[in-house]
DNA sequence: TTAGGGTTAG
C-alpha cells in the first residue's frame, strides 16, 4: 500500500534501522505514525519487532507483538517461530525450545533449513551433541538445501562440546567436498583452538585464513589478540592490536575490553588507563562486561570508592550485575587485604540469588591466606563442595609459603590423586621446603609418587 | 531469522 510516498516496504526498511540500533520505541512510533497515514504493517514488520524484542528486551515482550500481530489479523510464520525459538534458546529455556518448535508443526508452519540450525545451535548449547547431531544429519539427507552457517554451527557446536578433532575433522572433510570456509568458520576454529590452548593447530588454520582469499576482521584480530595474552605474550599481542589499528579496523567494545584486561593482568595500570580515556573519549558504548573491565581495574588500584559508584552506575543505567562484577568486587577486596568486606560481598552476592562461585571462593581461599589465616582457608576449602586445580594450587602454595611444607605435601598428594593439576611451580615449591627443612625422605616419596601420577594420568 | 571476538581466581 503506498500513501504519501510511504510504502509498507519503506516502513519496513526503518523498522529495520531501528531495531538494529535497538530503538524499539521509536520502531513502534512509526508503525503508529505509518497507520495514521494509512501504511498498513505486514508480516516482516511485525516479524522484525518480534525478532528485536525477544533479542534485546525478552521473550514475553516478543509474545505480546505476536499477540497484536494476530489481533491485526496477520498470522505467525516460520520466520516468527525462527526468532522465537532463537530468543528462548538465547534464555536457556530448552523445553520451551522445543515446544515452539513442536507448536510450530503443529499449526502446519514447514521448519526451513533456518528452523533446523536453530534447534540444532540448542541442543549443542545444552550439551546434547547427539541429538544436534540427529538434526544435522537430517538436514543433510532432507532436501532442505544446507547453508554454510549449517556447517559453523556444527563446528561450533562440536568444539564447544569437547569435540575439537571431530571438528576439525569434519571442517577437513567438508573442505574435500567442495566446502569453501566464510571468515567466520575460521574464526571459530581459531578462537576455539587458542581456548583448548592448541596454539600449533590454531596457527595452522590462521596461516590457511592468511592463504585465503578471505581478509581478516576485527573478529579475527580480536581473538587472535586474546590468544597471544593468554599465551603470555603481551608485547605480541600488543603489536596485534597496533596491526589493527593501523589496518584501519574500528576498535570497538570487545578489542578495548581484551586490550585493558591484559594491561591490568600484567599491572600496566597507567596504560590501562590511558586505554579506558580511549574507549570513552571514541565514544564507545559501555556494556556490562566493559564495565566489569572497568570495575576491575578500579579495584587493583584499591580504588574502591570510585569501584562502587561505578556499581551504582551501572545498575542506574539498568544493567544488571552479573557474576563476574560481584566476583570481581570479591577478589578486589580480597587483594586489598580487606577479607570482612569480602566475606560480606559473597553473602550479598549469594543473597542476590547467585549460586556459589567456585572462582569467588577461590578468591577467598587466597586472600585468607595471604591476610596470614590459614586455618579458616582450608576450613572454607573443606567445605567446598566444587574444587578444581586452582583451589588446590593456591593452598599448597601458600601452605609453603607459610612454611608448612608437609601439610602441603599432604594435601597435594591429595589433590593429584583427585585428578587436579598443580602447577610445576608449586611442586617444585613443595619438593624444595622439605629438603630444606630435612625431610629428605618424604621429598624423594613424594618426587616418585609425582611422577607416578603423571605416568597414569 | 542462524553461527564467531571482550570481563573474575592460583
Amino acid at each position: 500500500m503506498m500513501f504519501g510516498g510511504l510504502s509498507t516496504k519503506l516502513l519496513n526498511i526503518c523498522i529495520a534501522s531501528f531495531c538494529k540500533v535497538r530503538l524499539l520505541e521509536k520502531a513502534e512510533a512509526i508503525i503508529i505514525d505509518g497507520i495514521r497515514l494509512g501504511v498498513i504493517p505486514d508480516v516482516v514488520t511485525y516479524n522484525t519487532l518480534v525478532s528485536a524484542y525477544s533479542r534485546y528486551v525478552s521473550l514475553d515482550s516478543a509474545y505480546s507483538v505476536i499477540h497484536r500481530m494476530k489481533e491485526a489479523g496477520i498470522s505467525p510464520n516460520v520466520i516468527t517461530y525462527n526468532s522465537l525459538i532463537a530468543g528462548a534458546t538465547r534464555d536457556c529455556l530448552l523445553s520451551q525450545s522445543l515446544d515452539l518448535f513442536e507448536e510450530m508443526l503443529q499449526a502446519g508452519i514447514h521448519p526451513d533449513v533456518w528452523s533446523y540450525n536453530i534447534l540444532m545451535n540448542c541442543f549443542f548449547k545444552f550439551g546434547k551433541p547427539d541429538e544436534a547431531n540427529r538434526i544435522f544429519q537430517d538436514i543433510l539427507l532432507s532436501n532442505l538445501a544446507s547453508h554454510p552457517a549449517t556447517f559453523n554451527i556444527m563446528i561450533n557446536g562440536l568444539c564447544t562440546n569437547e569435540y575439537i578433532d571431530n571438528a576439525l575433522m569434519l571442517f577437513r572433510n567438508l573442505q574435500r567436498h567442495g566446502f569453501v570456509p566464510q571468515l567466520v568458520t575460521y574464526n571459530i576454529l581459531i578462537n576455539r583452538l587458542c581456548k583448548a590452548r592448541r596454539w600449533r593447530q590454531a596457527r595452522t588454520i590462521l596461516r590457511e585464513l592468511g592463504e585465503s582469499d578471505l581478509e581478516p576482521n576485527a573478529i579475527t584480530y580480536t581473538t587472535v589478540m586474546k590468544c597471544c595474552f593468554r599465551s603470555k605474550q603481551y608485547d605480541k599481542g600488543l603489536d596485534i592490536m597496533s596491526e589493527m589499528k593501523s589496518k584501519g579496523y574500528a576498535f570497538d567494545s570487545f578489542a578495548y575490553c581484551t586490550v585493558v584486561a591484559a594491561l591490568v593482568k600484567t599491572g600496566r595500570i597507567e596504560e590501562a588507563n590511558a586505554c579506558m580515556e580511549q574507549t570513552m573519549s571514541n565514544g564507545i558504548e559501555l556494556d556490562l562486561a566493559a564495565y566489569n573491565t572497568l570495575l576491575n581495574m578500579y579495584c587493583r588500584q584499591g580504588k574502591f570508592e570510585a569501584a562502587y559508584k561505578l556499581l551504582d552506575e551501572i545498575e542506574k543505567g539498568g544493567l544488571l550485575c552479573d557474576k563476574y562484577t560481584h566476583t570481581i568486587i570479591i577478589d578486589g577486596l580480597c587483594k586489598a587485604g580487606n577479607i570482612s568486606g569480602a566475606q560480606h560481598h559473597l553473602h550479598h552476592m549469594k543473597m542476590m540469588g547467585f549460586h556459589e562461585n567456585l572462582v569467588a571462593l577461590n578468591c577467598m581461599i587466597d586472600g585468607l591466606c595471604k591476610a596470614g589465616d590459614i586455618d579458616r582457608a582450608m576450613e572454607l576449602y573443606k567445605s567446598m563442595e566444587t574444587k578444581d586445580s586452582v583451589t588446590c594450587t593456591s593452598l599448597v602454595h601458600n601452605l609453603c609459603r607459610a612454611g608448612r611444607f608437609r601439610c602441603a605435601s599432604k594435601l597435594m598428594m591429595k589433590c593429584l590423586k583427585d585428578g587436579k593439576k598443580i602447577l610445576r611451580a608449586t611442586k617444585r615449591a613443595v619438593l624444595r621446603g622439605l629438603r630444606s627443612s630435612g625431610y629428605t625422605d618424604e621429598a624423594k616419596k613424594l618426587q616418585w609418587k609425582i611422577q607416578m601420577a603423571r605416568i597414569l594420568r
